[in-house]
DNA sequence: TTTATTGCAAAACCTTTGCATGTAT
DNA sequence: ATACATGCAAAGGTTTTGCAATAAA
């Protein structure tokens, strides 16, 4: 888990809107914000900082590897902490929530597929859309009642 | 491969700006295009067709499932014609070049990881990013040369 | 004190939309 | 003739950037 001294080692400042950035992903109830559920969330703390930062922050923070940054449906970035370990991601378009797996056999299919194409990957994404379970059996999802907690646009509603 | 009857299939008119984006998309020598893409080449084509017009009719195109839209890193969008036969991309970072698999353990593996978790799967997307072969042996790929055929925008140059 | 960072507003992008005009059936 | 498509320009949404003010080292 990133934290203060890894400010230091990419070379950033420690400072007050980074600390208080960082410290949101860490402990968001959601993990998979997007920009501007960050910026929402230091506005109801009374954080004075603004949207550019948050985005430079966050930019900041992708390069550094402190956080990956994903491109789901729906046009706009949702980023998460990177904590190292590796996860691919089931995003639910009824409610939005977002659902993280591992699978060992596609990690590895992955790898023997591209070393086959001679391709030499840096990264990958995999994400699978559709509806969650619990949509499925209760109509909706504890996260709906949630505001501002959406990654991305729904597709419905 | 979609055609003319397809169209109207989808309750769409037969015009003149549909046929041709949809030749584009058929015939063009990338098939991984931006929307801008197929503006520029209608362009040199000598078509008076807008971009507005472009947008819209590859929106409708997915809708009516002709085209898939994708989102690579990058921010916009890409489409390609849905052949119906699925598959997965590599995307080269250096020279934006993208390359389709299909691995059939990868395809088996999400459905099951998806059923475990009790997901209805609509779609899924999984990109690989990372060095193509050409690059890696060549230091370029015979693609960087044609001009405006990027799909997305390089992390370098 | 020196250098990096922030805030604000403006700009840059990509994409969508309103409305009058044009085109397919 | 009617309903749908298009072009243009304008607006929308997200993300980036220039520059003066501010905070960290």
């Amino acid at each position: 888990m990133p934290n203060q001294s890894d400010l230091k080692k990419a070379g950033l400042k420690t400072t007050q809107p980074r600390l208080k950035i960082l410290k949101i992903l860490e402990n968001a109830d959601v993990r998979h914000l997007a920009a501007e559920d960050v910026y929402k969330i230091l506005l109801e703390t009374g954080e004075e900082i603004g949207l550019a930062t948050v985005y430079r922050v966050l930019t900041q923070f992708e390069s550094a590897g402190l956080v990956i940054r994903h491109n789901f449906e729906g046009g706009r970035s949702v980023f998460e902490l990177n904590d190292e370990d590796h996860h691919d991601h089931m995003v639910c378009l009824e409610c939005g929530r977002v659902f993280e797996f591992f699978d060992k056999t596609i990690e590895e299919r992955q790898k023997e597929v591209a070393h086959q194409a001679g391709f030499a990957i840096d990264d990958h994404s995999l994400y699978m859309y559709g509806v969650c379970r619990g949509f499925r059996d209760n109509g909706n999802c504890s996260w709906v009642d949630q505001p501002s907690q959406g990654v991305f646009k729904l597709k419905q509603k």
